[in-house]
DNA sequence: GTCTATATTAGGATAGAC
DNA sequence: GTCTATCCTAATATAGAC
């Protein structure tokens, strides 16, 4: 809307190795994730990228603009990949394995990610809300439902599964992946982890959970 | 430390009705948990006190000092409960209950506290870790898990109880009751929730959730 | 103890040279 | 496209009268 080039086609002359206008996104990521939209400073992300603070409005125009850009990239990484797993075909408890696989897989790699995104909802409801609707459109979580409580129904008339509904599942499983994550530096302290303490206890919940939560879904 | 008079004694002499220390702090509670700390205007917090923005100086000497008395209350409201009913001599599934029912009832009240103190801990990771090591003094924790593990020990004895460690329990019945609230706007829009809709959806869990995460203990 | 100035700085944004 | 210099408002903080 408001780049110059960008996302159409090559960088058009003379300059930088690899994209000036994807390291200032870089560098924003990093700097509006670790410290918050209002916490952040324009500076600060031109430092991390190495470039003029002029550049960032060249780019991106405001911070306004800049961080919401941020968060849509961050937002856009988070739902759909679980949204896709919970809409297949397969069975809830494969659901299970692979949810719980793939969100402490990914937010491994991105710790405050969660931290990040709770917090921005909690200060910018407004502003976030219309992002996530428009990210997420209410059909595809819809169907997410639909299709869940289907198979609950299903398994219930063959006595094969306790009584729950969809939206509880999901929420459980969500959770529980999740939260350990938002509330990591807190878990750190509470638990008494040292430096690698608390990736240990992932990788142990990456086993222990799923088994956790298929106990809970029998009859 | 800074404060004039305060916690001490009474109120020294002529003025407000119910203490005007007491105001600014709720006022400060109320603009720095919607906010946070980085996104709180000192103005708004005397526009909601009612009284002079130099009134909040003369009492708190700063923001950060506000702040920080602000994020100590809502944290100090947070874990005891729960750490007391964990400690106790309660069967685990009698944990469950009072926890889960504690939990939402209280979070209820105070919806967006989940929220803002994830914030403040992935955002001011330094400052927030010294206040929560003040308040929850390790022995406390490791008394904690100590006795939620001889718990499971005994049970696993009997085979009364599936496998699990006393942390991976913990955060389990955490992250469940906390969870939603933290990521409430986000979970109203994704299940399309009208204006109770989402109070009903606590009540819903505060009936199933205990029976899940029982269920889930079995062994 | 509470208010009315006012000081001061920080930080987002723009103009304009190269 | 990138930098230097500057503008300008918003926000914390203080001085001082009442």
């Amino acid at each position: 809307m408001v780049k110059p080039d960008s996302q159409s086609g090559r960088k058009p002359d003379e300059h930088s190795d690899d994209g000036t206008e994807q390291r200032i996104l870089d560098a924003a990521d990093e700097v509006f994730v670790r410290r918050g939209t209002d916490g952040a400073r324009m500076q600060e992300i031109a430092d991390v990228a190495g470039v003029n603070k002029s550049l960032l409005h060249y780019y991106y125009r405001t911070k306004e603009l800049l961080s919401e850009a941020v968060f849509r990239k961050a937002a856009s990484r988070f739902l759909p990949e679980v949204v896709q797993i919970m809409a297949s075909e397969l069975e809830l408890e494969e659901k299970i394995d692979r949810a719980v696989d793939t969100y402490l897989t990914q937010l491994s790699r991105r710790p405050y990610l969660p931290g990040y995104i709770i917090g921005e909802l909690t200060h910018h409801p407004d502003r976030m809300l219309t992002i996530f609707t428009a990210l997420a459109g209410n059909r595809i979580q819809r169907l997410v439902l639909k299709k869940i409580s289907a198979q609950i129904d299903a398994r219930l008339e063959a006595g094969t599964i306790a009584p729950i509904t969809a939206q509880q599942f999901l929420m459980n499983v969500i959770s529980t992946c999740v939260f350990p994550f938002a509330a990591r530096p807190m878990v750190i302290v509470l638990f008494e982890f040292g430096p690698r303490g608390f990736d240990r206890f992932i990788e142990q919940r990456r086993k222990e959970l799923p088994m956790f939560l298929k106990r809970a879904l029998r009859p």
